[in-house]
DNA sequence: AAATATTCCAACCGCCATCGG
DNA sequence: CCCGATGGCGGTTGGAATATT
């Protein structure tokens, strides 16, 4: 009757992915593409369920991810957007390139939630909340001062609560124009976007060339983490330079020492949010990995 | 410094939609 | 149309990190 479980298997791994884990994952999806994810386990080597694997792959080692806070303009947009949609994290998602829905929902549910109730405001329903004055425990006048200084987030939430029935798509439309300017740009300039990812043939991966042994400045970004990836691989020749446990935050490194072999319309736009392609060809190579590991 | 509480987020779970035989 | 396989989505949770007492 019902389906199985997709990790009912004995033996399969849960829990949080080690960096072994996640090096065969890349690897797999970088020299195949992303296929038939119940296949994906089995062909990479990994005892994990295909579920599993499709899950660890785009909310977080895929190439496009922008990691870190969610900026002021992006926050806005998903607090615009969820007063269209609701719930409907994948579809904030789409609006948000580099951004997972689990990403934004998570934002959603330890951030964003919590402004808006203090601003007197439903997260639910995006309106005022009935007794919202009356239970305040702050006064009025550091009300207002507080919402002055999120301005930013309630600008236009109420006017678009009393039309959003009416106007759901021209809401949605005007309320998310200003912030999907440059968005939008950055799809463009990227050529692909969140729900894009595009499929790359083993051909098409870039040869390194002449890499340094230090790249760019350890920028790690302060957040916190369990295991650093970056430091337990010790890559061979390379420097991915990143906060592994912020998330592989390599992808905004400087790809410049890549040869890349990238589309003509790319060029320009990928040095910023590299696309798959931009994968270290050291990744494809199982030789290298296992040498230069350990 | 230690204990406790809180926050945060990666990962899991279960359901639903879609597709192909 | 039915049924099973698969992918995708949203809700929830476990536990590490951080803050507070």
């Amino acid at each position: 009757m019902g389906r199985q479980p997709c990790c009912d298997k004995v033996g399969l791994k849960k829990g949080p992915w080690t960096a072994d884990e996640d090096k065969k994952l890349i690897n797999f999806i970088l020299t195949n593409g992303q296929c038939c994810w119940r296949a994906v386990p089995k062909l990479a080597g990994l005892l994990r369920c295909g579920k599993s694997c499709r899950l660890r792959w785009t909310n977080y080692l895929r190439p496009d991810l922008k990691r870190g806070l969610l900026s002021e303009s992006e926050e806005q947009m998903v607090i615009d957007l969820h007063a269209q949609l609701g719930n409907r994290w994948s579809k904030i998602a789409s609006h948000l390139p580099g951004r997972t829905d689990n990403e934004i929902k998570n934002h959603w549910n330890t951030h964003i939630k919590k402004k808006l109730k203090k601003m007197g405001i439903d997260p639910l329903t995006h309106k005022p909340i009935p007794s919202a004055a009356a239970d305040q425990p702050q006064p009025q006048q550091e009300q207002e001062e507080e919402e002055q200084q999120e301005s930013s987030l309630s600008h236009g939430i109420s006017d678009q609560m009393d039309q959003q029935n009416k106007e759901i798509e021209t809401s949605l439309q005007s309320s998310i124009t200003e912030t999907k300017e440059d968005i939008d740009t950055m799809e463009v300039m990227n050529g692909f976007c969140t729900d894009e990812v595009p499929l790359i043939e083993p051909h098409e991966i870039l040869v390194p060339c002449d890499i340094p042994s230090s790249s760019t400045s350890s920028s790690s970004s302060s957040s916190s983490g369990s295991s650093n990836l970056l430091e337990d691989l010790q890559f061979p020749s390379f420097d991915w330079h990143c906060d592994y446990n912020n998330s592989m935050g390599f992808w905004d490194d400087d790809f410049s020492n890549w040869d890349l072999l990238i589309s003509d319309d790319s060029d320009t736009n990928l040095a910023a949010n590299p696309p798959l392609s931009q994968y270290p060809k050291m990744l494809l190579d199982q030789e290298s990995w296992t040498h230069g590991l350990l």
